[in-house]
DNA sequence: TATGTCAGATAGCCTATCCATATTTTTATG
DNA sequence: CATAAAAATATGGATAGGCTATCTGACATA
């Protein structure tokens, strides 16, 4: 159909439409005059179409050639709107991102502080979000479902997938508050082993491993190994069962902003390492502009973090 | 800017985009495989993105490319559309066109045809038409008012004009109907010189030299300089003033097809070069597409009328 | 673990295209 | 008629786009 028509030619054809001479034109273009002619004359015999009448003192358009000249302008100012645009949806300034997080990330005031400065950066981004358990993050991670997760560590399989540690926290025994080993709401910390005897709420591991296997891990570090009702499908579940006597949870401190009726924080000791760390999963090598925006904005928040 | 992006490049993209394989896209091309890697990767340069994910099977969009995607077709396909009308308004298929006439020639059968046919030949050409005198008429295809102008000869500067002869018709003369020559409307011809001694209407010259000065000649060619009553603006009127019985008229033999109440016409003897020719008139060398269509209906049709 | 296969990337070369310089042609103007 | 202005033509050189051959990396499979 059209033949190799290059923009270059329509570049061209303009200069010389607008300046009417092909020495003036190719003056603007910087190149010399004889090429210039030449490049006209090979888009008239592409097009089969007489674009100017060669007058003795310069170059007039046809009619042809005018309604040439409206046509190849808006074409060179689509190309340049689109060349904007993707470059904009590469800097991660437009475009969609999906953003998973689990419960207790979601909990958390670092998630909030990311998405509010991604926003303020990047208004123009349709953003969508997914509360989810981490295996489902990651299987929509995998299925593109998603571009970013937060997740709570470990992760089953992480292959393909880049992991990056945002932050850490400590962990806190969450008590009822009419619990002996409460003391009335008194006691600030506890140590784990002291917790030996008690009946511990945790979610369901199928859900994902979340941090189930890093608190059986510390207890079992601790000397003990804890009895498990394995109820509650979420975190806030957890705290109600905790409120209502049921027994014990260990959670991150971060949970602890909730306020939760008839509950005790209590900080704990004598167990270094029960961490809950935050992580950022993306596809590795696949990240979408607004992502890797999105994933900076948390990178510089989490070095700032730590910085404190 | 939009550096010196191709046209080339953006096909490049869109079948290496669609096939998702660059040896499929090369294929499909007809090209090797890897120039249009390199090309690729110079669109990719260019705009500053990545507008594909390697994967080890294949390539596959990124955001920014299913963006670029989206664009680069429209774009192709405008491109189209505007080389298809630039080429239709060079055919004289599409666009506009500016037609004049004398009024004598709006009156002939011939003039009707070529626009006739040009309608049916080019529906989607805006046609405007202007009957005026030969004066104007040549002043506005030289200020480009015009594009084709019919006229009757002779036409005063003709530099920078093609004229070209249509058709070359008699002339008659037409006598009021009580005349005595007019023999009560039995006669059915006369010898020019037979008038010497009558009142001849005439349309003005300053209007355009029209046929006054070919008139004129013919009666010093047949012996007389004939009394001018040089009244009428147009033709019509000249007719309305013979059949007032002010005076008698020479007129083109096409114009006996008005019927006029009181008016007798009368083929001339004995002057052979009278006659009344129809010109085609257009600029030299800056014709339109449209103009250089109706200019061939209206030769084609010019000789059909001689093989007759 | 090693090997084969698939698909893209890289290297080196060649040719066609695009631009430059020099000259010619055409038309208008003093 | 001579000169000036502007485009067309002729010819040569540099560059970019394409070709062949080869490499690299990732997965699959024996």
């Amino acid at each position: 159909m059209s033949p190799s028509i290059d923009l270059r030619l329509l570049r061209y054809f303009i200069a010389v439409a607008e300046e009417g001479h092909l020495t003036k034109a190719a003056e603007r273009i910087g190149i010399q005059q004889p090429p210039l002619s030449q490049q006209i004359r090979v888009l008239e015999r592409e097009l089969g179409v007489t674009l100017f009448n060669r007058l003795p003192r310069g170059m007039e358009l046809t009619d042809s050639g005018a309604a040439l000249l409206v046509d190849a302008r808006a074409l060179l100012a689509q190309l340049d709107t689109t060349v904007a645009s993707v470059r904009r949806i590469a800097e991660g300034k437009m475009g969609r991102i999906a953003v998973g997080f689990t419960e207790s990330a979601s909990l958390h005031p670092f998630v909030h502080s990311v998405i509010r400065a991604f926003r303020a950066d990047a208004p123009d981004v349709i953003m969508s979000v997914e509360e989810s358990n981490t295996n489902e993050l990651i299987d929509s991670l995998r299925g593109k479902r998603l571009d970013l997760a937060f997740v709570r560590s470990p992760v089953g399989d992480a292959s393909g997938l880049t992991i990056e540690t945002m932050l850490v926290e400590d962990m806190v025994a969450a008590l009822p508050i009419d619990h002996p080993l409460a003391d009335g709401g008194k006691r600030k910390s506890i140590a784990l082993h002291a917790l030996a005897e008690e009946s511990f709420i945790m979610t369901r591991r199928p859900n994902g491993p979340g941090l189930y296997d890093t608190i059986i891990a510390a207890c079992h570090a601790a000397g003990f190994s804890p009895q498990v009702l394995q109820e509650a499908r979420k975190n806030l579940s957890t705290l109600s069962l905790v409120a209502a006597g049921v027994g014990v949870a260990v959670i991150p401190a971060s949970m602890t902003r909730v306020n939760a009726e008839g509950v005790v924080y209590l900080k704990l000791t004598g167990a270094s390492d029960l961490k809950a760390p935050l992580h950022l999963a993306y596809r590795t090598g696949s990240i979408s502009g607004a992502a890797r925006l999105m994933r900076e904005e948390a990178l510089k928040l989490s070095a700032g973090r730590k910085r404190r």
